[in-house]
DNA sequence: CCATTTTTCGAGCGATCGCTCGAAAAATGG
DNA sequence: CCATTTTTCGAGCGATCGCTCGAAAAATGG
């Protein structure tokens, strides 16, 4: 469903160029994406165990092999890298979670289910990427903590549209919580943010998206959509 | 339902100075006691805008009126007062979420329903500390990680063992699936993981609640047990 | 009131941080 | 092959960090 292609790691730093090409300083495409590719590689990695400000230049450049003054060559600033790979992990929840098709689009339970779906397998494919934007988004300036909020309304705007239109054909209880939307976000964000302990279970994915889509049908739906799984 | 009293600045400090009274060198209690909450209060504070590795003993020192050295008397290195704060939290949930009186804990129902209110109710209370230790676990020592996951581990099995129960006695579906617990922990978390989004939306403490346990019913009891609200 | 204990103070330490800059190395193109 | 451009390098900068320690101040108790 969703192309893996379009996530590597030199898709992902490619458009990360394009978006910052006036603060990168290397001219030939190239060079900077392949630059890129290894400092930002890095840098998620190093970011996983400590955290982005326990991460010095020094052990990016270390862990990367691009020394110190090479590194500013790609950014002008650390915060200038913190924004960088922020604002791709926000460019593209943007640009997946828009992408449902018409006949899809038409009718708001599948719908429903299928922003749950994207939403899983997007943070999954970009597990580290993710992971970093939830941890490191509220240690630092303003500006980039915004744009982390800004996002996370973003995905709560998708669900809450969707949901306030299945309200309006029926599709889902009159009496539906308004807060649903904000409900089922924490639980799309647990899909990463305690990847290890799903794993840890063994839990699949497909578990999860099923389980989770389940577990919202009931909260909302009316009872005529509802299959009845009365088991015993 | 929960005695404020209980967990004052006052009560909570005066407790953390027994559980480290071998690394605390000030002897009177009446001193140690105030000393801890000014300087508690302060890093509490600080660590909210900035983060408590960001926030440094220098700003701390500010901030409380206690100097460099000062500071050094209650603890023995910043990571130590890291740790007082966070075993003072992960010993409070503990302590709270096994105070069921035994009425509601013959009735899973009614249970699952106390340990939901019990919780958000807490983190209410203790909001700046549970702010603190969401996150700021992430970003520290092994050990004080370690300790972070424990305590979100005793809480999903408090939720667990009751929903266990419940599925036993007919109370809950026999088809609930095993994630519930775990889908039921982030949407606790969420009430004051994103405290200021609901300030700012005007959601009531008792409306989040009640909507927690609507849908968490709609999600696991028998049909029988479920108050039908079919409306229009 | 004074001897003793307890608490508080803050200048100064070594280490590490983000970042710079002039020079070296590599790539390019005629 | 060589002149020019582009990329990479790492020692060194000022600033700030956690932490120490000897001395001053405050509290205690006979």
């Amino acid at each position: 469903m969703l192309d893996p292609e379009r996530f590597t790691m030199e898709a992902l730093c490619s458009s990360m160029l394009d978006r910052h090409r006036d603060t990168i300083v290397v001219k030939k495409r190239e060079f900077a994406v392949r630059k890129l590719c290894v400092i930002v590689t890095a840098a998620l990695q190093l970011s996983r165990n400590k955290s982005f400000q326990a991460m010095s230049l020094r052990d990016l450049s270390a862990a990367s092999g691009v020394s110190m003054g090479g590194l500013y060559a790609y950014f002008d600033s650390k915060t200038t890298l913190l924004r960088m790979i922020l604002t791709e992990v926000a460019e593209q929840v943007r640009t997946v979670m828009s992408e449902a098709p018409d006949d899809i689009r038409s009718d708001p339970v599948a719908h429903l289910d299928w922003l749950i779906d994207r939403h899983v397998r997007l943070t999954e494919t970009m597990q580290l990427w993710f992971s970093f934007a939830f941890v490191e988004a509220k240690n630092f300036p303003v500006a980039e903590r915004r744009m982390a909020t800004d996002s996370e309304e973003l995905t709560e705007s998708f669900l809450a549209d969707v949901i306030a239109r299945g309200v309006e054909c029926g599709a889902f209880r009159a009496d539906t919580s308004p807060l649903l939307a904000s409900l089922i976000k924490p639980l799309l964000q647990d899909w990463y943010v305690k990847r290890s302990k799903y794993r840890r279970r063994g839990v699949e994915i497909n578990v999860y998206v099923e389980t989770l889509q389940q577990f919202v049908h009931r909260g909302c739906l009316t009872p005529d959509n509802l299959p009845s799984r009365r088991s015993r």
